[in-house]
Parts: structure tokens; sequence; C-alpha cells
DNA sequence: CATTAACCTTCCAATGATAGCAAGGTCAAT
DNA sequence: ATTGACCTTGCTATCATTGGAAGGTTAATG
């Protein structure tokens, strides 16, 4: 027997980890389907629904982006999808983040370069405003 | 004898390697004084303005934000500042990527695990989604 | 039954750095 | 005089998220 247990939308917040707030805007963008609603108004939300969410909730985690959510959440709901096409999508996002890192990797090199060259007094000399200058 | 040349938004552009688009942002937000301009109203720089948005220009590119911008430029402007505080400000950002790195790579690193345990073939059994899903 | 606290609703605005467009004015050269 | 390349302002968008305001609903309490 399936559980049909309904929850407004703070209860599903808390269940999926993604605050209301965000779940209306996916609903908004159309990330996730519009909501049923309560005679006054309220929305409404099942089991199925807050699986998704949490599924919505992982993916964020991971860094991907609501087009990218978007895509996954569509491969997740269709049976018949090819694993390859989920790869791909994670294979392209971890390229992403590399790149990523490695920015970030050589400006932080960079920076303890500097830091390095600059004695941290009370003189005002600093070979770091003067790197940054020059 | 120092040269007074002037030069109009888009050639500050290219000098500084700052969009103009951007030159007038940073005005916006107070980060650069407000720019002299001709009668007609266009914007002129003078070569201490370019040097100043070099050193934007620079600091920009290590991932200082704005704010943390406008207080290299204060301290820069400072001939008496102490050199610890541009140190400071310096291994506080080195900190803030660190962090930033550690969490792409974890990142990273979990997607890594995903994907090999994927066979990303034509078939839809996909461990990605199966642990998305959990 | 009235009040109150804790919910919910929509709409609007802000973040940070950047980019785009549109409508219009200016400048220099042809 | 016209043209093209520049400049001006102002508004819009991106991306994911948060905040607030103003108002309606629900559930429990006195």
């Amino acid at each position: 027997m399936m559980e049909h247990e309904l929850f407004n939308i703070g209860q599903a917040a808390v269940k999926s980890g993604i605050s209301a707030k965000m779940i209306r805007h996916y609903e908004d963008v159309g990330l996730i389907p519009k909501a049923s609603r309560t005679f006054s108004g309220y929305r409404l939300y099942n089991n199925r629904d807050i699986h998704m969410l949490r599924f919505i909730c992982h993916a964020r985690d991971l860094g991907f982006s609501i087009k990218q959510i978007s895509e996954l959440v569509g491969l997740w709901s269709d049976k018949d999808r090819a694993s390859s096409k989920v790869k791909a999508l994670v294979r392209d996002h971890i390229i992403a983040l590399d790149e990523k890192i490695l920015s970030l990797n050589t400006m932080k090199i960079q920076l303890e370069h500097l830091a390095s060259c600059c004695n941290g007094d009370s003189r005002p000399e600093c070979p770091i405003l003067e790197e940054l200058s020059a």
C-alpha cells in the first residue's frame, strides 16, 4: 500500500532539504510541475513530489545548474533513457568543475607567492600592491 | 615630464583591460571616482586613472570582490598604510579560495565515483540516477 | 467565540559581476 | 551632407538565492 499523505510547502521543504522559497521558484521556472492546491490556495505535495525534490537537492549539492538538473530530472523520469546520456551530463559537469578548480588554484598560487614576498608589518612597503600596480 | 594625455572611455578600456561597460559600473558603485567630462559629456581619463583601472583589473583577475578591491585601492592610495593590512586581505582571500576549491573538489570526487559506477550504454540502468534519487 | 501564532499566498527587490540592447547625441572623415 | 564609429543614459538579463511587505488561512488556546 502506497501512502498518500499530503504536505504543505513548509513540510515539503523540511522533508526535501529545499527551502519553501526555492520550491516556489523551481515551480515558477518550470523545473517542477505546478503543485496541486487546497481549496484555499495552499500548495500540496505528495511523497512522489518530495522524492523529486530530494533528487533535485542532491543534484544541486553536486553543483549542477538548474538547466542541467532539468535534464537530469527528464532522464530520471524516462524509464527508457540510455544511461550514456546521464553519464555524458556528469562528465560535462566534471570538466566544468575542473576548469573552475584550475582557475581558482591558479589564483591561489599567485596570491601565495605575493603574500610570501610581503613582510606584513607596520611599514608601508608592500610588494603585493606593487605587483598589482605593475 | 609627466604626460597629461586624455582618453575617452573606449581608449581607457583598451588600455586597462576593463570593458567600458564595467568602467561605468565601477563609477556607479563608487569603486572609482567620477570621471571628469568633456563639454559634451564624454568621460575623460588620464594616465593616473588608467593606472588605477589596471590595478583593479589585476585584482579582479585574482578573484577579489569589488568590496575587497575597494579596500585594496584604499590601501594602495594610502602611502602610510601598514603592509600587514594588505597581507591580511590577501590571506583572507586565499582562505576563501581554499574553501571554494575544497567544495568543488568534493563535488568532483563524488561525481567521478558516480560516473565510474555507470556503464554509460544504451540501457536504462543507471547508478547515478539511483544515487541521486536515494 | 475571539484571539493569537504559525503558517500560507503573491509581488517586488536585492545580491555580484557582467553583458546586451535601444534611443539618442557627438565626432571625424569622406 | 552623410556615414560610421564612438559616446551617453536607462532598462533588461543572467544565476541561484534570500529577504521583506501586505494580506489570507489554519489550528489551537483561553
